[in-house]
DNA sequence: TGGTTGACGACAT
DNA sequence: CATGTCGCCAACC
């Protein structure tokens, strides 16, 4: 199985209204160092794979060379609800897995500034 | 085999 | 916080 299509595999299971990392991804796939890589492989995804749900390390959306499609990616995050602080999605808040929902309520003071 | 190319990330300025 | 540098990696040529 080639690692591009690892990363399509796991992508697509990425539930709606979550977010996860390039790092998060490359690190779950056993190659911590490949975050580069799930970039690369995200450029030749098929048209059905949810690729907007995958944001960089400081939840934002990377730039690539057909400024286009990150337009298309902040529109659809929050048509499922996420939320972007200036430009950023709150990760404490939407990254997937783990404590989504519960950060999101307040309880660990992401945003209570 | 060896060099290039990105939707990256950690750090230093 | 906004750049710039540098290391890393899979895929392509």
């Amino acid at each position: 199985m080639s690692f591009r299509v690892e990363v399509f595999r796991l992508v697509a299971r990425i539930p709606r209204g979550r977010v996860v990392t390039y790092g998060q991804i490359a690190a779950l796939l056993g190659r911590p160092r490949a975050a580069r890589a799930v970039g690369r492989a995200l450029g030749r995804a098929p048209g059905d794979l949810p690729w907007h749900r995958v944001v960089n390390a400081r939840g934002g959306i990377s730039r690539r060379s057909r400024p286009s499609g990150m337009l298309t990616q902040r529109i659809r995050l929050e048509q499922e609800g996420v939320t972007l602080r200036r430009g950023r999605v709150v990760l404490g808040a939407h990254a997937w897995p783990g404590r989504g929902r519960l950060a999101a309520r307040g309880g660990l003071g992401c945003d209570s500034h």
